[in-house]
DNA sequence: CTGTTAGCGCCTTCAT
DNA sequence: ATGAAGGCGCTAACAG
């Protein structure tokens, strides 16, 4: 049972338990710091363990403890600012309460049920894009055996969930566009596609009937860029054309926008368009694009925080909590230049 | 050691061997497929597995096997791009040879050497960013006991890396630029900062000397856009102002263009700015930013891939293997719209 | 082919 | 205050 002593790989608590001459019980007592030791043997194994670089096994301790002081967060892919933000968010918050994040990409998972089920296997809780579209009966099973936190997602059968604000702002937006005299107005995105979307959908509607007028069907198209390329050029050759296109998000409005722009349309005179997200492009484009920010650190930071109070044995917060957002104004709706302001939610 | 047959919450060995009526090494068994198994028990087992919805606790399998079968990767922190595509390549093809990867973000950390170690204590191996500032003994001590392959970073003392090309494109573009008649070239960032950096202003430097003349100083700013505002309205109040700037990366060479049009000056009739990494607000923005583009995503798999053959037993590599970047004219740098060609390197 | 058993490294009573 | 010993769930010999 003699341990190695060169460099910190395999050292175990018996090595240094060894090089101290103590027994494993008081190496891991120091460690622990949960029963008192004698201020003589805590040095001694402080050395040991400084000297041998040692560092618990965390396969070995989570076996023990039962835990695993790692939080899993799966998301459905990564292009744009929304999820690293995300992710950061999350990260950071989980870290600052000795947290690990085991990260889990949907996209192109072949069997993505087994990958979450594994994925669980590892973590303390999990947390979970709405839009990464998990199995139900998965989510289902992990929920009951372990913590779960859905984001952006529908507060299903007593998951947590949390999220920004859709409806509101997208109404607002609506009506901000109705109010510049937009007559025909367009949404562009599946509502299909995520609850936020449906969502800002439904709030575009809303804002319809309240100024008496009937919404017209969404352009139901995906959210890549190219996607917004190829529905511009739609546009373009299509007969009775919108003057005003609320989209999904900000990649499409951009991407929309810059393919419009090319073929000599003028934003937002013969077209407004708004967006979704506030990415980095939303503020160096011209003109400047409308679009409405969403407190996506704060939901990843919050996810990390409600999974941690869930660990820590607290109970689950019931229902869906929703962030604020706010509602970037720029030019791209028909404002005048520089007039940025910003209306919460 | 009757197992609670209620969801797969508790299952464990024990329990599906119990339901299956067969031993524990049986489902271990067929669960590993490592020996044969008759057909009678496999289906008892599978059967079982199924009923309680079993996955094996990853602890314990650890602890068992002697590997995590996941990867660490840490990364600086995480705005821009760069990093979440590096990230999305690297869980990519972590997951296609069924690893996990747990992620760790070095900003904010108040003690990162120990962060690292303890990330070290649960995967079989670590890919980080050379400017993620790991203490270099803390490096050392993990290589030789963990696989450790460094991403945009010196090939140190034996430690496997990997990178994209910086040299010959700094080079290229600065002679670009001087091809466009450019007199006065700065390169804006801090060559101390990562030796990303370093390579791409010795490239710029080499350009320099290949046409007879002597390259200024780099201005050493940070990477952040508000960085890049700030050296935008220094730019406007010196004297002697350049007339082309060759920026460290697209954040900083957009803020500072955008902030140059905002005070009236013509990019790039008054000053050529160029970038790194292409963003997309690259190709939004007017003038198209002329930049240089780097395999991402590819970095990230490769690192990956290392990390596999690593664990699978392969020797590591030798040196630094660098992969191809190749920069995209636009506007910015002076050349006619829509000419945008790419040169490989 | 299948069951029994000895660890993997660590934590934690339980005695001392 | 400290050591001995059992157990966390799983894998891998080792016997049958």
């Amino acid at each position: 049972m003699a341990g190695s002593h060169r460099g910190g790989q395999g050292a175990t608590i018996y090595s240094v338990a060894e090089l101290a001459g103590v027994s494993i019980a008081s190496v891991s007592r120091v460690l622990q710091g949960s029963t008192a030791v004698s201020e003589r043997t805590r040095e001694k194994v402080l050395a040991a363990v400084e000297q041998l670089n040692y560092v618990p096994l965390s396969a070995a301790r989570s076996l023990a403890v039962r835990h695993h002081e790692a939080h899993g967060l799966v998301l459905p892919e990564l292009t744009g600012p929304y999820y690293a933000e995300l992710l950061l968010g999350f990260e950071t918050r989980a870290a600052e309460h000795g947290h690990s994040v085991v990260l889990l990409l949907a996209e192109g998972k072949k069997d993505l049920g087994r990958s979450v089920r594994q994925l669980a296997t590892r973590v303390d809780g999990l947390a979970m894009l709405g839009s990464a579209s998990i199995p139900e009966d998965v989510v289902m099973s992990l929920h009951g055996s372990k913590p779960v936190v859905l984001i952006a997602g529908d507060a299903h059968l007593g998951v947590e969930a949390i999220g920004a604000e859709n409806a509101h702002s997208a109404q607002e937006i609506a009506a901000h566009l109705i109010g510049h005299g937009r007559q025909r107005l367009l949404f562009v995105g599946d509502p299909g596609a995520s609850p936020d979307v449906r969502d800002r959908y439904h709030g575009f509607v809303l804002a319809h009937e309240a100024a008496g007028r009937a919404a017209a069907e969404p352009a139901r198209i995906a959210f890549r860029e190219s996607d917004g390329t190829a529905f511009a050029d739609e546009l373009l050759s299509a007969g009775d054309r919108p003057d005003a296109l609320v989209c999904a998000n900000d990649e499409l409005a951009l991407a929309i926008m810059h393919r419009l722009q090319d073929r000599g349309l003028d934003v937002p005179g013969d077209v407004a368009i708004v967006g979704w997200d506030d990415v980095m492009t939303a503020r160096y484009v011209r003109p400047g694009l409308t679009t409405v920010r969403q407190p996506v650190h704060e939901l990843g930071a919050l996810a990390a925080e409600r999974l941690h109070e869930r660990v820590s044995g607290g109970e689950p917060h019931e229902g869906l909590q929703v962030l604020p957002t706010s509602v970037v104004l720029r030019e791209s709706c028909g404002c005048a230049p520089r007039a940025t302001r910003h209306t919460d939610h």
